[in-house]
DNA sequence: AACTATTCATAATA
DNA sequence: TTATTATGAATAGTT
C-alpha cells in the first residue's frame, strides 16, 4: 500500500514476508477492534502463521464463547427454519459475554486495580450495556418494575424476617416506590457479579 | 479514516453505523484475506453483528477445522500452569442454569404469567439469589458502591450528554446518593435481562 | 450505490 | 523487532 502497489500474491521473500506479517496481522487485529467497537459486533480472529504460529483475538468474552456461538449460529443457518428465535445456545454465549465482561468490570472497579486491566474495548462495552439497561430502566419502569416488586416484596417478606426491608427503604421519599422499592435496591449489574462471585468465587476459582 | 478523524466509539446513528459496518467489515476481510495470501497464514473470521447475525471466513479449508487447530494449539500453549480454575465446560453450564432461571423468573413476574410456570424449586433458588445479592449489597455499599459510582458516573458523565443523568436521581431525596446514585438506579439483577431482552427481545424471540 | 477529501496503513528502507 | 516516510488504500461524510 505504499512506495509501489503491492501485488496480490505470495511474498518469496522471507525477510519481508515475515516484516509484512507482523504490520498486516497487527492492522487486521486493529481493524477488528475498532469495527468491533465502532458498530457494536462480536469479533473472534484466528490466524495461523505459515509456520503453524497461532495468534487470536476475540473482542468480547473468551475465543471459546465466540467459537460455541458459532457453531450454534452456523448450525442454525443449515436448518432454514423460518423462526427468527435466536438459538438457545447462542443467546447462552451473549449473556455469559457480558457476565465476563461485567466480573471483568466489578474486579477492576473494586479490589486488586493494579493487577486487573481493562482494555478501553471493553470499558466502552461495559458502557454500552450500562447505556442500555438506562434506557431501558427508564422504559420498562412503570410497568415491570411495578409488577416485579409486588410480587417479590410480596413473596420476600411472606417467607420471614430474614430480608430487613425496612432499611432497603430507607432513601425513598417521594413514595413513588415507597411500597414496592426492592428491585431499586435489589439490582445492580455490578452486583449481581459481587454476589455471584462473593458467594463462590472460591469455589469456582476466582480471584476477587 | 476519511472526512474527519472518527472517534473510537459506538456510532449511535443507526443508519451510520449500520453503513459503517458493512463498510469494515468487508475491508476487514479483505485485508485477511491479503494478509493470508502475502504470509501464507491460515486465518479465520467470525463476526456478530449486533442484530446476532454471523458473517465469517475461513481462507483456508473451513471454520471447523481451523476451530479445531485452534483448539489443539491453544489447548498447549494454555497447559503448565497448575490452574485450580473450574472446567470452562462447567462453569458455562453454571451460568448458563443461573441465566435461564432468571431468564425464568422474570417472565413469571412481568408478562405472559399465564404461559409461564415455575416450580417451587425454581422460585425458593430465585430467592436464594435475590438474598445473596441482598445481603452483598449490604456488606459492600460502602465500599464498592461508592467506587464503582465515582468511577463510572465519570466516566458516562465525561463522556458527554447522552444520557440524562439528572432524571436518574429524580427519585433520591435524602443527598445519600445525590451525587452518584448511578448503580442503585442501573442495577437490578431482573432488570438486566429486562434490558438485554428489551433491546434484543425481538429480535431473539422473546415476549416479555 | 457513488463520489472525494481525508485519514490511515504500510512497503521500502534503515 | 522498531522507526521513518512516501504512497496507496480505506473510508466518513455527502450526494
Amino acid at each position: 500500500m505504499a512506495r509501489g502497489k503491492v501485488q496480490l500474491r505470495r511474498i518469496e521473500n522471507p525477510v519481508h514476508r515475515q516484516v509484512t506479517f507482523c504490520k498486516r496481522r497487527a492492522g487486521l487485529l486493529k481493524k477488528a477492534r475498532e469495527l468491533s467497537v465502532l458498530c457494536d459486533a462480536d469479533i473472534g480472529i484466528i490466524i495461523f502463521s505459515a509456520h503453524g504460529k497461532l495468534y487470536d483475538l476475540a473482542t468480547t468474552g473468551t475465543m471459546e464463547e465466540l467459537i460455541e456461538r458459532y457453531k450454534s449460529a452456523s448450525g442454525e443457518q443449515a436448518n432454514a427454519c423460518g423462526d427468527q428465535r435466536m438459538d438457545p445456545k447462542q443467546e447462552a454465549m451473549v449473556l455469559k459475554q457480558e457476565i465476563n465482561l461485567l466480573q471483568k468490570g466489578l474486579r477492576y472497579i473494586y479490589g486488586n486495580r493494579g493487577n486487573e486491566h481493562m482494555t478501553v474495548e471493553e470499558l466502552n462495552a461495559l458502557e454500552r450495556y450500562l447505556e442500555i439497561w438506562m434506557y431501558n430502566i427508564r422504559s420498562a419502569k412503570e410497568g415491570m418494575l411495578k409488577a416485579a416488586n409486588e410480587i417479590l416484596q410480596e413473596k420476600i417478606v411472606e417467607q420471614n424476617g430474614l430480608i430487613d426491608v425496612g432499611m432497603m427503604v430507607a432513601d425513598q421519599q417521594n413514595g413513588h416506590f415507597s411500597k414496592v422499592p426492592l428491585i431499586e435496591e435489589i439490582t445492580n449489574p455490578l452486583t449481581i457479579l459481587s454476589g455471584y462471585s462473593t458467594c463462590r468465587g472460591s469455589e469456582m476459582g476466582y480471584s476477587f
